[in-house]
DNA sequence: ACCTTATGCTCGTACCACGAGGATAATGGA
DNA sequence: TCCATTATCCTCGTGGTACGAGCATAAGGT
């Protein structure tokens, strides 16, 4: 525990090194030269911070294959004995985890099926697996990060038509344990992995939304999602986009989430509602071709989600837009529709250039990503490091 | 011109002093002893620190009143030598401005109607009014930042439907000179203001609405607006919450700030779209009490901003809403079938703890003040000192 | 062998932050 | 009037990061 007075202190004397481990993550097996190039170290502060770092188990250095004259340099990768965190992707059918270092790398990704999705079993599921890594890795795990197919609130899942569950704590995951549990929604934290490594890479303002059971999604800022007071923000399923007199089982009506997923399209095609609105739109998807039904209904789709999504870059104006889950493919189903819907929803002003919308490339790891970028994070803040290294090693 | 070497060590410099500053413009007349005491500064730093501003004019100390025993402390506030920003804030009908010191407080507040609304007269009264603050103040003044009642993009007016001028670029204004121009949406920066020293002081994150013409705002986190790639967040009078046959001067159709202002109000009651329609609606809310198909489409625009703002919520999950310009009086024209639609439009888990929807404070200064705060935040940031600190004084 | 190139290491300097100890300037009571 | 009390300011020695210059090192090329 810093004492408060030395807090400024603590913090600047980490603010390099954090820095240089947020490159890192950026730059998977990059040299040390490299490091010292894109930060603009000095060689002297390059020495001193590698070498503080690999003393405390935050680096490991190895030598890096002569390419060309001068004397060869180090690459730097994640040291044995250093911090881990612990990612899981909690989904509708089965739920999914790993580990990573500081580096960024997901080791050991493990999955399995829920036995019953009853929230006790899951939990008590979950809670078996964070303490067998806890003592697998001991003190280097320092978090937990969950992706949650719902929408979160202080901390807490304050409902998950995905799942049916309604308003289960979270936190008593960890209770008793030092590590910290940071929940995060499942589309928000895909939307921070594909800014982070996935499509909108390099993109200052970048705009996530996925398709599953209804849609969700995350506007990042310079790979910062936007969370809200509560970490609720990114429903924008839950937009008045659609049609008033359909009541959501969100407690609103006309709700832009009815337009687009597997129930937006049985109700175009006079089904009811399926039990399984995503199984249902992936066959759709599949038999499309062959159906002009099944076309005219996903074409009424694309075009409400393109829509959308013009209104969704007037209101947040990023550089691009990526479609996760079952977006992606709705939008190849009638690419016309929906293109035509998109630029149509834009103010004229954005009509120029508009931002590109593409395909995301983590496909369903995103979740799992963005719980590792999450939790990762939060290890290599300055506190965090302060935490570290007041630790024996 | 710091040297791009030098530039972790310049920044890290002046980390501490600007964050006094940006300390000082959230209290304004408060005292050193206040300052140690809040940002935790040992007292030989905070002698320190002083001392140094003092000596390159960012600050003056004077004697403070004695309060009770113990040695008097000082007053702090912005040096008659230090710097200075000018902010602008341009309306429909008229234009106005004001010069800032480092505390942030606005003086020479003047305005002037405009003669004609042709963008060239326009902005060559504007340079105008550059040119002499610069005269007066020389090299003191060190920012421009003008609040605009229209879409900006990439430091262009790129559509306003209330100047009725588009594509008007905005940074010629300060061409030739070395004062930075910061142009933002005049409900972006009435949001700022608001969230910095008006009723959202205290929330982490705040989300704005400003009605005139139309329907703008901005959503704010630990007092940053998020500005999007180009600067043109906050458009939220152009998503489709409204009727998808009516088509809006932005481009799109259906868009929200066609059930929303003056114009919604002329078609509730069946008359012609009108040619002022912010002084439109504020007749009606006039007369509103006496005559009940003015009520009634009181209530209709009430209700469709109230279920907006719902779904706003669900977006942004802010921790209150500020209203500000015609927003406010609509809600009270009929405050029960707003906040009907408000809580009706919040995914449920939100209906517990609604956020609180609060009037602005900040009235017709808004945008000023918040212009002000923006160009304030430039010239106190990190970079900005250094570079005011190589000049002498 | 020697030069060239690229990188790592050492060390003196600059500067901010910290904390302890003492100085200072007011109040208020004896 | 004087002195204790209180709150604040100032001085100074220490610690730590960043910086840059100069030198050392380890390769490839000639």
């Amino acid at each position: 525990m810093a004492s408060p007075v030395r807090r400024r202190a603590q913090e600047s004397r980490w603010h390099t090194a954090s820095q240089v481990l947020a490159w890192l993550r950026l730059h998977p097996g990059a040299t040390r030269a490299a490091l010292a190039q894109d930060l603009q170290l000095s060689s002297g502060l390059a020495t001193e911070l590698t070498g503080r770092m690999r003393a405390l188990s935050l680096l490991a250095e190895a030598p890096a294959p002569p390419q060309g004259r001068g004397r060869p340099t180090t690459v730097l990768g994640a040291h044995p004995d250093g911090p881990v965190v612990l990612a899981i992707d909690l989904r509708m059918a089965d739920w999914r985890h790993a580990v990573a270092g500081v580096d960024g790398g997901l080791r050991d990704v493990t999955g399995s099926r829920h036995v019953s999705r009853d929230p006790e079993t899951v939990l008590a599921d979950i809670r078996r697996v964070i303490a067998a890594v806890r003592d697998r890795y001991g003190h280097r795990l320092r978090a937990v990060a969950l992706a949650v197919a719902g929408s979160i609130h202080d901390g807490r899942l304050a409902q998950s038509a995905t799942l049916g569950w309604r308003d289960v704590d979270l936190t008593a995951l960890t209770a008793g344990g030092t590590v910290p549990l940071l929940p995060g929604n499942d589309a928000t934290l895909a939307g921070l992995a594909e800014a982070r490594t996935g499509a909108a890479v390099g993109a200052r303002a970048a705009l996530h939304l996925m398709v599953e059971v209804g849609i969700g999604g995350a506007f990042t800022v310079d790979g910062q999602p936007s969370t809200g007071a509560h970490g609720a923000a990114g429903e924008y399923g839950h937009q008045p986009y659609g049609n008033r007199s359909l009541p959501c089982p969100c407690g609103s009506r006309g709700c832009w989430d009815l337009e687009i997923d597997g129930r937006a399209l049985a109700r175009h095609l006079g089904l009811p509602a399926p039990a399984d609105p995503r199984g249902f739109a992936r066959q759709l998807l599949d038999r499309a071709p062959r159906d002009t039904a099944t076309r005219q209904a996903l074409e009424a789709v694309a075009g409400a989600l393109g829509a959308g999504i013009g209104g969704l870059v007037n209101v947040h104006d990023p550089d691009v837009v990526t479609l996760g889950g079952l977006a992606a493919p709705l939008r190849a189903a009638a690419p016309e529709v929906f293109a035509a819907a998109y630029t149509g929803g834009l103010m004229a002003f954005h009509r120029g250039q508009p931002p590109p919308v593409v395909d995301a490339v983590h496909g369903d790891d995103g979740a799992l990503h963005g719980a590792a970028v999450l939790a990762l994070d939060h290890v290599t803040s300055e506190t965090a490091l302060a935490e570290w290294s007041a630790r024996p090693h």
